[in-house]
RNA sequence: GUGGGAUUAGCGUAGUCGGUUAACGCGCCAGUUUGUGGCACUGGAGACCACCGGUUCGAAUCCGGUAUCCCACC
């Protein structure tokens, strides 16, 4: 249940609502594919960076552990230890950008594993009944993501062959949420709005979806190779026909600065790997922009990564010390990097939701446009 | 002491029937990462080829000597 709470321009400050708590909108999604943030973080550990919803994949956990697997160990909420909101994608993505050799057709996608490079039938069937056993709060709709470039036509069909499957989606959760022993019975189903470049595509397809009633619309097949101008110009365009009483996601999006454009244009929620694969290769995220950690000149530096951040490492580590774990490989390099980098991009969302709440968003967002994608 | 082998970038190695800017891996330096195939990818710097002398138009490569190391035998 989404809750309109104030309005700075398009930028909305939200509230959502499900069986595992309410998340404060806009918020950025800590994403854990395979029920596990990278870098070696818990569960315990995502509410000290004040994680407010774990993302996970359908299409890596049906490969392993197993959905059935996870659905007997009582879901993912009991298998990680994490009782907040988990949202799960839908496997539509990986099928794009994992899967060389795949087969669409209408009834879903034929494709290879990674693991062991077996044949793999998934459809939005199978993708909800996967999704049903994890036992997420909020489930995707299994869509086509169309690569970029792509021609008008090819385009225009996968927008349709997505509406129908969305369709499928949502029937089979119906169906799914009725049975007995069903994980979460209250699992709610976000739609994907597609139609590559083209705005006529975006457009028509966000009205059609808009009366589908779903819990809420995330925008996707962005940010995978078109400039970021692009991506602004079609969320400008989409977004209006958005319900207004749902809330938005924007799919796998993205820098500290396409959130901050993102807010701006009436997203509310965000989720994107940068932070923590970044971390992983030592780049950082500061307040006064980016750093490679990696860089020779921090090899004596005894200040934490940022000292503006009052982030678990930047309390108690040196900019040397991870520096020195991550060109050693030690373990914990990653996990500190990863975890202030999260720290970094939930902070960067309450500070967000703390503007929107005192009617300065603008200022905040002309304060860090020019700043915080930039390396320093 | 005798015989054999080795010596090429910080480290480990390739290249040696003589022929243009000496190659590769690791390390180092820097860049890239947008619904994550778990530690990736792309660039860059760095070597008078152990030393001394000789043969030759031309030597990391052939010859002689010196040094250091390894192995075997006495």
């Amino acid at each position: 249940m989404y809750k309109l709470l104030k309005q700075e321009g398009c930028a909305r400050r939200g509230e959502f609502s499900t069986v595992h708590g309410t998340v404060q909108l806009p918020a950025f999604m800590n994403v854990a594919t395979c029920g596990a943030i990278k870098g070696g973080l818990s569960a315990y550990d995502l509410k000290n960076i004040h994680t407010q919803i774990m993302l996970s994949n359908t299409y890596h956990l049906h490969l392993r552990p197993g959905d059935k697997i996870v659905k007997q160990l009582g879901g993912l909420h009991k298998m990680t230890g994490w009782d907040g909101i988990i949202l799960t994608d839908s496997g539509g993505f990986q099928v794009f950008s994992l899967a060389q050799l795949r087969n669409i057709k209408e009834e879903g996608v034929t494709f290879n594993s990674h693991i062991d490079g077996r044949k793999i039938f998934m459809g939005p069937e199978e993708s909800i009944q996967i999704q049903s056993n994890l036992g997420s709060t909020i489930a995707m709709a299994f869509d086509e993501c169309v690569a970029n470039p792509s021609e008008y036509g090819y385009t225009k069909n996968s927008v349709i062959r997505t509406t129908n499957w969305l369709k499928r989606c949502q029937a089979e959760m119906k169906r799914l949420n009725s049975l007995e022993d069903t994980v979460n019975p209250h699992q709610m189903l976000f739609g994907i709005n597609q139609g590559g470049v083209y705005k006529d595509l975006r457009v028509d397809h966000m009205k059609e979806i808009a009366e589908l009633e779903l819990d809420g619309y995330a925008v996707g097949g962005l940010a995978v190779g078109e400039p970021t101008e692009v991506m602004y110009e079609i969320l400008d365009e989409v977004l209006p026909f958005a319900p207004i009483d749902k809330p938005r996601y924007l799919m796998g999006v993205g820098t500290p600065v396409n959130i901050l454009e993102g807010v701006m244009r009436g997203i509310d929620l965000f989720d994107c790997v940068m932070p923590s694969r970044n971390a992983r290769h030592g780049h950082l995220f500061t307040w006064s922009g980016i750093i490679n950690i990696n860089n020779a000149k921090y090899e004596t530096d005894d200040s934490p990564i940022d000292s503006e951040c009052d982030c678990p490492v930047c309390q108690h580590h040196t900019r040397a010390y991870i520096r020195h774990l991550l060109k050693a490989k030690e373990m914990l390099g990653m996990r500190l990097a990863v975890m202030h980098n999260l720290y970094f991009y939930n902070k960067l969302t309450e500070m967000i939701r703390y503007h929107l709440d005192q009617g300065t968003y603008t200022d905040f967002y002309k304060k860090y446009r020019d700043i915080l994608d930039k390396r320093i």
